[in-house]
DNA sequence: TGTACATCAGTGAACGCGCGTTCACTGATGTAC
DNA sequence: TGTACATCAGTGAACGCGCGTTCACTGATGTAC
């Protein structure tokens, strides 16, 4: 609910539609699932008619673009202030994990049109940047436990945020979204910590038995 | 490709609609994503009037339904003869492992039904009896990895197969599909592979340092 | 083996709907002088 | 400070489309006798 807050018009002249526009989809979006909104209901959300976001996006595609881009700037933010706030290596990559899932949950709309909108990142460069952009932290936050390593028993940091990535993308896919009475005997905050915590002692930075 | 074969018509009567109509389906969801399927197409495609469909299913829903059923049969089998192949409980684990992977990708119309349409598992019988299945073989797969173990010393199996099955789906999601000019270094099965050695070393299930 | 008939699995026409998009238009805004 | 005018951001009506679903219907099938 944070960061997709409302923005209805003015006057004749909206003021703000086009992010007006944006806020709509991310609510359609995050109450019906990925295909399910329409320029035309977004437009009767923000007060205007069918034809007004024409003066805005060239269509449909380019709107979706356009949320997708607005939640990986934010995606990359929020993991990029976890990872500075904590102290140890150690505790910024367990920060930046929690703060992942954090972003799923907080911004549902943003998640579902970044990942299973069918959006393709490729073909739009601003996309493009900032999915690279929040990549970029996991694989710095990567990098950094290892560094005190020797260089020649440093895993690739690439595998390792990938790693990391797929097991956080796959919590959340199964576990933090949907009927939130699945009977799971785990919370998907607890999965994603004990997960990480044992892929990190089978990398060898964390000590065995606790 | 393989097991999503075709079923055309012969006569008036159609012989094999039901099954006609779940492998259009396949396809069309194959190639357009979750929601890129429709009654009429499926029908058209199937060489049958629009109206053909409702002699055999409710509706839209029930058909997609359908789909993700038995998506869920034939993965859980799938799963199951990969266990039972390989001779140690770690090969064992491992081969169900590389047959989940090996399921998104071969049968992706299937999976995608399971796992991205938001039809809903809980609302129907078969369907939850199907995917119950399935899951219980990951978690019996992961009890028998500690049956040697003393049993104050077993993880939680249903923590550890949440676990495989998260990162078994990241994988799947992320980085299975899509433009597979995706310039990921890794390929998916590598990084699950990978995933589940680092994983099991950390649950010291893998001795350190191959 | 032949026939009457119930049942099953199709047809095709029609419905109402909401969507994406285009178009000529017009009200509001802001800038040059 | 006031006015003319270009530009911008809306309107509303219209289009063609494909969809899901319903309905009365009919051709094919299979069973009782």
């Amino acid at each position: 609910m944070s960061g997709e807050g409302k923005t209805r018009r003015r006057g004749y002249h909206h003021g703000n539609l086009r992010q007006a526009l944006v806020e709509a989809t991310l609510e359609m979006i995050r109450e019906r699932g990925p295909l399910g909104f329409t320029l035309a209901e977004a437009a009767r959300e923000a007060g205007v008619s069918a034809a007004a976001p024409y003066r805005h996006f060239s269509g449909r595609e380019e709107l979706i673009s356009e949320v997708a881009r607005q939640g990986f700037e934010l995606f990359a933010e929020r993991l990029e202030k976890a990872w500075e706030s904590a102290g140890t290596p150690l505790k910024a990559f367990e920060a930046v994990g929690r703060a992942y899932l954090d972003f799923a949950r907080t911004n549902p709309g943003h998640y579902i049109a970044m990942f299973e909108s069918g959006v393709s990142v490729a073909g739009n460069a601003g996309l493009n940047d900032a999915a690279a952009r929040a990549m970029g932290v996991l694989t710095r936050a990567a990098e950094a436990l290892f560094a005190h390593l020797p260089p020649d028993r440093r895993p690739p940091a690439t595998m390792v945020s990938h790693h990391i990535w797929a097991l956080s993308h796959g919590v959340v896919e199964l576990f933090a979204r949907g009927a939130p009475g699945r009977r799971a005997p785990f919370s998907a905050e607890d999965l994603l910590e004990s997960g990480t915590a044992i892929y990190l002692r089978g990398l060898g930075l964390i000590p065995h038995d606790d």
